[in-house]
DNA sequence: CGAGTGACGGGACCAAGTGCCGTAGACTGG
DNA sequence: CCAGTCTACGGCACTTGGTCCCGTCACTCG
């Protein structure tokens, strides 16, 4: 067996999450997250770039986005490639298994201004993955900020709804739903 | 004549600004912006709770924009409520002074991942204060989100076209030409 | 004239984050 | 089997952002 279990990068994500819901985020050190891992800061910061990136690790769902959204048909108006990236993400990044995490991650977020500062900086990073991968499909660019702008809110409805679920739909469906709800109310603004 | 000047926050945005130009927002310490304003660390820690927050002191814009949207005649839609707010906004808070300053800042702000992450954080604000706004018109809560969306995405366009424009028109105006345009392209999802 | 009051200086202190070096197991080639 | 390299980690020193507390001094008001 190797010396180190390799799971280093994992085990703090999960150390994190633990402390983090149990005594509040700037209530932890970095030093105590490390050490319930079995690890120190020295390794806890060669696996993330700071604190607040220990909740914001898989990097893979604007790959995802941008992937689905340049996989769907050329036919396809900007919300419905939205709708296909939003699809691929689901089934890779939003399995069921992960749902639990994703509630107590979304909850611990949600009470923590510094948390909340990074997952808007998340979001506008993923604005603007859709916005390029819509230009690409030759979508002009006003049409293309909207677009994004309509699927990050979409986006995030869905996950709301997805992680509350105690017993739901998968992601993609709850995604579908959201995003013709959202279309509805777009027309009557 | 008063001891302290009484500028100490004024003098200490300005020299933040200065310095962030020159050698960058990181490379810039909080005590040499209050040095450079004739004041001390602590001096500055009592104007702004962090560093980054020098360059986000206005926070009038959240009231405007809600009393813009209160002040809005019923018969008003959702989006016209909205350009409403943000033209009170723009007579207040953009006026033509201060459009150096802000296109200054606007270069700072989009070279630095820390100033946008707040800048992100800052937006969020905005759009959920907008969202109450409508709530109180009587808004449902999903269109208000939507509305809300495309506001923020309207006052953000503004705001570059506004800062960049070398002696254009004032906000007001270029609030109202963006927001049809945006209402045009949502119409093209 | 004397007791607040308010804006500031100053210093101790903690936690986040960086950089560098050392170390021991794992892996490779001979 | 052995030497060299690689890699993930520990440990330490250091800078900076941010907090706390106390002292100072001009101004004010009774």
């Amino acid at each position: 067996m190797a010396r180190w279990q390799s799971n280093a990068a994992e085990r703090l994500v999960v150390a994190a999450l633990d402390l983090f819901a149990e005594r509040g985020y700037e209530n932890t050190t970095v030093i105590e997250i490390a050490e319930r891992a079995g690890l120190t800061k020295s390794t806890f910061f060669r696996h993330f770039p700071d604190k607040r990136e220990v909740l914001f690790g898989g990097d893979t769902m604007t790959e995802l986005l941008t992937k689905g959204i340049a996989a769907a048909p050329a036919s396809a108006t900007p919300l419905e490639a939205v709708v296909h990236g939003l699809d691929t993400a689901g089934r890779e990044a939003f399995t069921p298994d992960r749902r639990e995490f994703s509630a107590r991650r979304r909850t611990v977020i949600a009470e923590n201004p510094e948390l909340r500062e990074r997952e808007a900086l998340k979001g506008l990073g993923l604005t603007t993955s859709m916005i390029d991968a819509l230009r690409l499909r030759g979508v002009p660019e006003l049409t293309s900020r909207v677009a994004a702008e309509l699927g990050a809110l979409t986006l995030a409805i869905t996950y709301e709804r997805w992680s509350d679920a105690p017993d739901g739909d998968d992601f993609s469906e709850v995604a579908r739903r959201t995003l013709s709800e959202v279309q509805a109310a777009s027309a009557l603004c």
